[in-house]
DNA sequence: AGTATACAGGACTGACACGGTCCTGATTCC
DNA sequence: GGAATCAGGACCGTGTCAGTCCTGTATACT
């Protein structure tokens, strides 16, 4: 269904709440608290999130997490990478010609256009606008001219 | 990781394959043959695919399926609702209040943005499209306001 | 009319990723 | 040294996906 795992899903919550207060060392109860979500899931998100070099982790009684970043450097493009590999829509995008049916498949260059889309889409919001107070937001995205298709699920 | 299902996969290989012929029938066997996926799959989805309407089917000894419109009238969005549901990258989208987060969210909103590019992605280009030879295209994608995003595939 | 062909609509199954939990060790502060 | 916290795993149930198969129905040809 082109859906986002629940995985990156939690790790936005929690770093557009991390972002909401930068320079504030959070812990992992603290965080799974203030955002509702349980926390084993927290805890194991942060720790990739580390290890991806979003997050910053100071150890020991006072420890906690904090951006390792201002969030208005952080794109939502690195988070979504960060948590569920690169984004690639689909297998053979990232797959280096391990697709059996590419010379038959006369579509794959055109996927690379709807992907870069997506990806430009992930790369063109970061953290700080995630948590913005929302604004009135033309919903009309025109693409190539044509007259938006209504698309009623 | 944001992967569009092998169905969805497959069935964009078959229409577009049907979109190189149109008016033309071609049955099941054929067209596995000549996409070089296998037949179940193949006859799964294009029953799909007429059960929405984006095909047209024809019983009988002579039968077989062809496109219900032109192949520039059908768009990519479209395609994908067809074989996996409405566009929702996260589950909150098509979800009519049921997120028990809803209320602790502040990202909510935001997704939105995110999905409707994608959406918008998708229904910007045709099968028809996908088809044509790559041409150099400077889609430009305004969204909100912020500096147009360049996708060029 | 009868038969072969092809679509229609299911049920069914194995494999695998996701969501979630838990445990043990390493590091830091008091 | 002890308590608190992060680090890095292993582990498991569930659900979805990919794929197969079976039965029924409509059409064309002889």
């Amino acid at each position: 269904m082109i859906r986002i795992t629940k995985q990156t899903d939690y790790g936005i919550v929690l770093l557009t709440h991390l972002a909401g207060a930068p320079e504030r060392h959070v812990n992992a109860p603290e965080l799974a608290g203030e955002t509702h979500l349980p926390l084993p899931m927290v805890s194991k998100i942060l720790k990739i999130l580390v290890r991806e070099g979003l997050l910053a982790s100071h150890r020991g009684v006072k420890g906690g997490y904090s951006l390792s970043r201002p969030p208005g450097a952080i794109s939502m493009a690195e988070v979504v990478t960060a948590l569920e590999g690169p984004i690639a829509i689909t297998e053979c995008i990232d797959d280096n010609g391990g697709c059996e049916h590419s010379t038959a498949c006369a579509v794959r260059g055109r996927w690379h256009r709807i992907n870069t889309a997506l990806r430009e889409a992930l790369a063109g919001i970061s953290l700080a606008e995630m948590t913005d107070a929302p604004r009135p937001e033309p919903k009309l995205v025109t693409l190539g001219g044509r007259p938006a298709l209504a698309i009623t699920a």
